[in-house]
DNA sequence: AATGCATACAACCGCCGTACC
DNA sequence: TGGTACGGCGGTTGTATGCAT
């Protein structure tokens, strides 16, 4: 049997977004909120997918989205994020109000592998791609190709060719657990978790119930200090 | 001006985890 | 306990745009 489709596909429409199509969902989120994605398009009046329209509200049209061009912290932060997380978007997107997975995700992909690559880091383990070129006894040359070459669709293939040989790059004894919590806020200590509600990174409670004595500064990334402080990288 | 190639990013696809029955 | 629905995620593709020739 397996699963039926999340939609009817034959009645759907594909592609991109009409502005119509993008103020039906608005009104539509406005007015009844976000949530039962499966039955929106419907009540919406929209011959979309449910998948496509959260996906639609989620990465282009929810009103918190921060557009425009990245800025050198947020470059900084991605990088730093990334070395520790790999390709965890959603928890690096959690990391960058006003920024989507998606978003994240495209600029790394065409924006800060290129820049890591032309300083010769190797943007999947975030190694110098010297050093991973002697670890391979010289075996996979290719990772310092050439830039121009590194966008090519061959280039593509091969290169996850590669990433599927080469063992995984880890961490020594980083405990990497990750608990969720609130975007970045600007100040964060004790006080903060207990006025604004915030979840403490430590205790993960909220509000009143942490009891963690947490001050700034100090820790591996600032995770002791119950929230991540991108600017402690 | 026409053409081909490269780049950027929106959107889709397929899979997974979880909740619910 | 197993099946199904659903939301969410990461990988991949499609296409519009910009640039070089």
């Amino acid at each position: 049997m397996g699963r039926s489709p999340c939609c009817e596909k034959e009645h759907t429409n594909k592609g991109a977004w009409s502005k119509e199509e993008d103020e039906r969902l608005i009104a539509h989120i406005r007015t009844h909120g976000e949530g039962c994605w499966r039955s929106l398009p419907k009540a919406a009046g929209l011959l979309r997918c449910g998948k496509s329209c959260r996906l639609r509200w989620i990465n282009y049209l929810r009103p918190d989205l921060k557009r425009g061009n990245f800025t050198d912290d947020e470059d900084h932060l991605i990088i730093k994020l990334h070395s520790l997380l790999g390709n965890k978007w959603s928890l690096i997107a959690g990391r960058l109000p006003g920024r989507t997975d998606n978003e994240i995700k495209n600029y790394w992909n065409t924006h800060i592998r290129r820049k890591l690559l032309s300083r010769g880091i190797d943007p999947s383990t975030h190694r110098a791609v010297s050093a991973i070129s002697s670890d391979h006894n010289n075996k996979d040359k290719s990772s310092s190709s050439s830039n121009s070459e590194e966008s090519s669709p061959s280039w593509r293939r091969r290169r996850q060719q590669q990433q599927q040989q080469r063992p995984l790059f880890r961490v020594p004894d980083l405990n990497l657990e990750l608990r969720i919590s609130q975007p970045f806020q600007e100040s964060h200590d004790a006080a903060d978790i207990q006025s604004k509600g915030m979840l403490c990174f430590v205790c993960s409670s909220r509000s009143k119930q942490c009891k963690c004595n947490i001050s700034g500064g100090g820790g591996f990334l600032g995770l002791t200090t119950g929230a991540l402080d991108y600017r402690s990288v």
